[in-house]
DNA sequence: CGGCCGTTTGAGCCACATCAACCGGGGTGG
DNA sequence: CCACCCCGGTTGATGTGGCTCAAACGGCCG
């Protein structure tokens, strides 16, 4: 596999140099090993961007976002680009110097789907965010069944809470292919000394994902399969469109026997309920797409609130009005 | 009601004295009236342990707790101040200066029997510890039914996540007489800018309640009832004998229309699975009073593993690697 | 004494699980 | 190139854990 390259070393430059050389192999290939070569190259553009990014952001603060922006759009990653900002800006809400001293000692490193992340029990030696891809935590019981007590898309960290709290006993692994930035437990304890806003960020992070747990808690105990399911997958649409414009459909690779895991039901009544709501022409998830007809009664059946992970806000004005 | 007498004012002498005179009071009174007196002296009782805590920690350390403790032991408060004691150094796990800090801005304030302490979608104006009795956190749904989410044992925090997120939609409430300490957000604020010990404390809280939370989960997405019953209560006998010697008997004064909200359940069934339990003589838990008779096979079918509170150890440990 | 709240017990029912078979597509091996 | 298989989705038949409704019981308090 193609885990580690020596990228520490290379110029963003050569980075790109690598990149457009696997794409150019990958056009003459076929199948998984085309995939492959592109998933490499996607990672090393990736990275350059990131560097360049590095370079312009260290002694400004917000305004040169729009410069990266545009410097990355120039160079054909937008996208990427775009993900990775959106990775360390949306709800953690970092100083741009804070999210630069993070990045400056964060590995990033790709998993392919289904890979393990962080391994049930483990010491919590590193501290992950989702760049890219999506990932789930998965409690395993003795009896075999499996519960997925948390999702994680783009810009979420992965184990925020075993950084204060040593370990835990939820696996973490990759949906689909996801590129996280890892930095080390130990530098990151050495950082939160200087940098309380990191600190509070990681907390409010821990508090983030513990607020849509005591969503899914009410959900699985209180609700119908079928009002569960809807608000899942309004609650998924909503944090996948934070800053972006409202879009009816988007890429969402859950297998049933995920959703099942997640809504604490079997895939086979999934599959049923999934159904149900697709005759009634409110959403309709199939080939990895997730395509949402009718969103007002979607909420309805879901009772979802929109608002409800709008903590965003609120949660910035509060830590400006702590600092 | 008798929420609030001019405490703040008063030296911890004259506290003991209004306290006794309730105490006298009490004996000459019958029903509702002498238990409301008798709460009364316990609080005052409490405040006054407070006071006299604080002025002799101010300026050491570990070592006098000692002190502490025989101090108010003579003073035949031993219970409450234990509790106390317990609320601010068990997980928290405070420098003795924070807590210090903490509590000299705190009020104490009694809450009767189902009075709500923090309402539904509140903005979070203060943080609270829970001193004595015991909480719930409940999410309530629109057609009625209502999950409970989260339950507070003296020494837990209730709303740690609030500080951070600003507002949540649950609300707190007590289900017995609670004793709480509050601190207005914005003094607590303050002080985390000049003490990261307890930006950190407060963090764990929330880590904490979020791994319980996903225990919860795992259980009522995947587990039978009677596993999950027995489960819960595994989990509260293990929380409230933090440092104390193993017994097998505890008041729990919970109704079972109460174990049905924190487990998703009917009351109805709530009621044969206890019976069951019963039956196979592994716990008892009527008249609120819990007692566990097989210990062994209660864990077995709980699937519990009593190292998962366990945290403390680990916690205390990472939190010296980061100091 | 009568109401109220929590517990207990029974009867019937429904949402969801389980088991089993089939289908369609993509990858793999011959 | 086909044969195959494995995986994920789909569908049906059947079983059951837990819900709902309803009524009786017991203790507490006014």
């Amino acid at each position: 596999m193609l885990h580690r390259l020596s990228i520490q070393n290379r110029s963003p430059r050569e980075l790109r140099q690598l990149a457009s050389e696997r794409r150019g192999l990958a056009s003459s290939k076929e199948g998984r090993l085309k995939a492959l070569l592109i998933m490499e190259a996607e990672l090393l553009e990736f990275h350059a961007g990131m560097r360049i990014w590095l370079e312009h952001t260290a002694p400004l603060d917000p305004g040169d976002l729009q410069v990266v922006q545009e410097q990355t759009q120039a160079t054909a990653q937008l996208s990427l680009a775009r993900l990775f900002l959106a990775a360390l800006s949306r709800r953690m809400a970092l100083p741009a110097a804070d999210q630069h001293a993070l990045l400056s000692v964060a590995q990033l490193r790709h998993f392919a789907k289904g890979e393990t992340i962080v391994d049930e029990g483990e010491q919590a030696g590193s501290f992950h965010m989702l760049c890219h891809g999506a990932a789930r935590a998965t409690r395993t019981l003795e009896n075999g069944s499996q519960q997925i007590v948390s999702v994680f898309l783009p810009g979420d960290t992965l184990n925020p809470g075993d950084l204060i709290l040593g370990r835990s006993r939820i696996a973490i692994s990759a949906f689909m292919p996801a590129l996280v930035l890892s930095v080390s437990a130990a530098e990151l304890r050495l950082f939160m000394e200087q940098r309380p806003a990191l600190t509070r960020a990681l907390w409010r992070e821990t508090a983030f994902q513990a607020a849509i747990q005591r969503e899914w808690l009410t959900g699985v105990g209180r609700k119908t399969a079928e009002s569960r399911l809807a608000h899942f997958l309004c609650e998924v649409a909503c944090r996948m469109q934070i800053g972006e414009q409202e879009c009816n459909a988007l890429e969402l690779p859950l297998t049933q026997r995920d959703l099942a895991d997640i809504l604490g039901l079997s895939c086979v009544h999934v599959n049923r309920v999934l159904q149900h709501l697709r005759s009634r022409k409110l959403v309709d998830l199939s080939k990895g797409q997730l395509i949402i007809w009718n969103r007002e009664e979607l909420y309805e059946v879901a009772e979802f609130d929109p608002e409800y992970l709008g903590f965003s806000d609120a949660a910035q004005r509060a830590d400006r009005g702590a600092s």
